[in-house]
DNA sequence: GTTATATTTCTACCTTACTGGAAATATCAT
DNA sequence: ATGATATTTCCAGTAAGGTAGAAATATAAC
């Protein structure tokens, strides 16, 4: 991860709506949710729920599958674990994070079903 | 750190010149440097810097300390720690970071003079 | 007190972000 | 094909963020 899609992953999740969004797709695991139910559990608008996905998505926070005539959203958990590992390596001046933190990110994501 | 203090400092952050702002305070360490110096490393207009830094020490990422005429900013270790706790906890699931990496951050800070 | 330096505050402007409603698209069921 | 559901796209309006220059404040030196 560089610079900019760093900045890209804090911009999308320094909101209200988008944090809570994640965090949801975060607790949900892999499967996901779709839009419709997301947009039921947080109160918003179909519309500004697209937008705030798409916005998610750009910064490839969150990843998208169709199912029938629904469309899934799911947390993609290698983002986070790469933003995370930005800021400790970029933002602390080297001080922070023992190495050790990193590989035990890769491991620890929930067992996906297909991609 | 609480849900609206992490925005604040993921939206502090997700920003060209505030990061790189801070990334120079942190690479530069607890004495920090005077607003002069780092508007001329970083090229912006005096103005806007102190829009940037006001912006960062809003979300208390930097800290700001009065030598003569000139102020000082520094970066605010503990903050980043703070942030990287709460998305680690947070936003992956607890899935992410090993415990152990938690009290390290605090220990590994570099050694700071007054307060 | 006057002058110079360092930084902030103020104001105006421009751009981007966000919200909300209506229309369009995609998929499925009949 | 028709109708229903799920979601996106489009558009307009409003709010917030960022940039820039000029004026104001704070400190220091003379």
């Amino acid at each position: 991860m560089n610079t900019q899609e760093a900045i890209g992953a804090l911009g999308a999740l320094a909101h209200d709506t988008r944090l809570a969004l994640y965090r949801l797709l975060v607790e949900r695991g892999p499967d996901g949710l779709p839009a419709g139910v997301i947009a039921d559990k947080l109160h918003i608008l179909p519309s500004s729920l697209t937008f705030h996905l798409q916005h998610l998505h750009r910064a490839r926070l969150i990843r998208q599958r169709r199912v029938s005539r629904r469309l899934f959203y799911a947390a993609d958990f290698e983002a986070m674990t790469e933003l995370v590992a930005y800021l400790t390596k970029n933002c602390c001046g080297g001080a922070w994070a023992p190495p050790s933190c990193l590989p035990v990110a890769n491991t620890a994501q929930p067992k996906r079903r297909s991609a």
